[in-house]
DNA sequence: TTGTACGCGTTATCAA
DNA sequence: TTGATAACGCGTACAA
């Protein structure tokens, strides 16, 4: 048995198809009877106009696309939700799709969400040029773009991330308070917003007079949390436990941050004493670490609701628009016992 | 400027929009000669062709529904992690939605992707009947429903999920064997997976000949932390503390069981020698606690993946299928020091 | 080898 | 107040 269309009930009541799409979308023309026919009978047969059809017809799908690098990382997913809270509110439906960090199939995605019509698009891009003409060419036809979290991309449209160099620089100046003088800054490679987060870490060591030492900078390969561990291992080892010249450690991501307390934990180097530790995270679980970990927060859901409004804004507005927003919102600062 | 169509290609080109539609396809009716003239122009414009009008026009739209119940939670995450690894194989997308563990919201999400015209339906329900009537349509309506994770869900269909029974048993098991005898167990409000756990921790202690204390079993509501961390604290404070009767705890949940580490490390209650804990978790930061945590771990990508090809193996199924199959896969005990 | 005609399910225009 | 007709973009049976 298929799904009940149109055609079915205005053959089963013995009256047009027109009437019966007016009488269900509730039209002044219908009479008040007839719509109750139609309606009722709806329900019974429980039917479900083919949105598909629909779209087709009136040219818009009511539907954005969003494609991310991961859906299983916590900061991530974090923003998804805000996405679906902010959409929830309005008559769009979105689709997720991932890219996995690879460019080709990030251009997938955005072939695939085109070929389904979506009304607009909201990217986490892989690379600060990744699929920039693709982009274009959507903006080109009436698709309006945001790109979110990962706002240092070259293309010209709406962003909203947060200020990478104001975190940085907080929670640096943070242990400086607390008196470390020699700070091990760990990173990612291609990471997009590493730069942002080292200059807020230069600037902050700057202001206070201490000197960057090129020692006290790492970035490690985010494949694989083996390859994380190693690095860490090794320069906690050689700063620390070798050459006794580092009292803390500001991690950059979610990951790195938390595997560093492990591994400290593991090399029995106590949290705070010996070496204080802060980071960039999103993990409700910071809170549950033994010691707790003191964390930059970035506003994921806020991030995601923002995002979709400002998206849903543009595709809702009839003049194209020229001049784009680039917004950044505050990170927030925890203090907890691994830095204090 | 709108999206290229084959209209366009076929009006450019002063050729039928029907050969221009066989030579994207690459027809063997078609000459080389206007294949190639047709393939490279469309490429050239970058035509994308129109999924909606595709879908409506052959019926099948090529696209799964998933709906779950919050996708920020770590263990969902990556269920949908291992959704997208099946199906990026195929030539069928996703679409996610989730419920928010509403009962009305689950309604709407099965209703929007029922008229987007899916061609089956992936769902983690609310609650062990919540929206049968609705999920029994779809079928009816020759759509294929998978429920995963919570296959205690009443509907007869096919149910891809774990061994509760077998991992709580496993988990109970190996904290009596490290001379632990007074087991809490905190489990969550309204979850679907307890009756299953409990009655595997139940087992584990009959089979030892440990007696079931009624006192030393609680739920917690899990819609916020703050009403977690009170009902653990509590108990921790009156079992523990107080009435100095219980040696181990088994939590339910990766929420649960990491907030009860947090929580033990506040009240200054040394893990594992004083309170030995295990617990259910699909956290990767569980090796980062300290002290490191020991898990039940569930193969959250394996039943996503394993969901998925269930269901576009039934999709692709031309008669429709009468008997159906529930797989458990077994859980993996992890021992970290938090047991030892 | 190419083109014509029709229909998928819906909405919108216009006529009755 | 209702109904006939066309159109959205695509695929396909059939005709040329």
């Amino acid at each position: 048995m298929s799904r009940t269309t149109l055609k079915d009930i205005a053959l089963a009541l013995n009256i047009s198809v027109s009437t019966v799409s007016k009488a269900l979308s509730d039209s002044y023309e219908i009479s008040e009877a007839t719509k109750k026919i139609v309606q009722e009978y709806a329900k019974k047969h429980n039917f479900h106009p083919n949105k598909l059809a629909r779209s087709l017809k009136i040219g818009k799908s009511n539907t954005i696309g969003v494609v991310v690098s991961n859906i299983s990382n916590t900061f991530v997913s974090q923003i998804l939700d805000g996405i679906q809270i902010a959409s929830q509110q309005t008559v769009f439906d979105v689709i997720f799709m991932q890219s996995r960090e690879d460019e080709r199939i990030e251009k997938n995605c955005i072939d695939v969400l085109r070929m389904r019509g979506v009304d607009g698009l909201m990217i986490s891009p892989v690379s600060s040029d990744s699929n920039i003409d693709e982009l274009k060419a959507l903006i080109k036809s009436q698709i309006p773009v945001v790109i979110f979290d990962r706002i240092n991309h070259q293309l010209d449209t709406f962003k909203v991330g947060v200020n990478n160099f104001q975190g940085a620089y907080n929670a640096t100046k943070h242990l400086i308070e607390q008196g470390k003088k020699n700070i091990l800054h760990i990173t990612g490679k291609n990471l997009g917003v590493a730069a942002e987060r080292l200059n807020g870490f230069k600037s902050a060591l700057s202001d206070a007079d201490i000197p960057f030492n090129k020692n006290h900078y790492i970035e490690c390969s985010l494949n694989n949390t083996t390859d994380i561990d190693r690095t860490i291992k090794e320069i906690v080892i050689r700063e620390y436990i070798e050459n006794k010249n580092i009292d803390a450690i500001f991690g950059a991501t979610d990951v790195i941050t938390t595997r560093t307390l492990g591994i400290l934990a593991e090399l029995q180097i106590e949290v705070p004493f010996q070496v204080a530790v802060i980071g960039f995270s999103n993990t409700q679980i910071a809170a549950s670490l033994n010691p707790a970990l003191s964390t930059v927060v970035q506003p994921a859901t806020e991030i995601g609701e923002l995002a979709t409004n400002k998206l849903i804004a543009t595709i809702n507005q009839t003049r194209p628009i020229h001049e784009f927003e680039t917004i950044e919102l505050p990170t927030q600062l925890i203090i907890r016992k691994s830095s204090l």
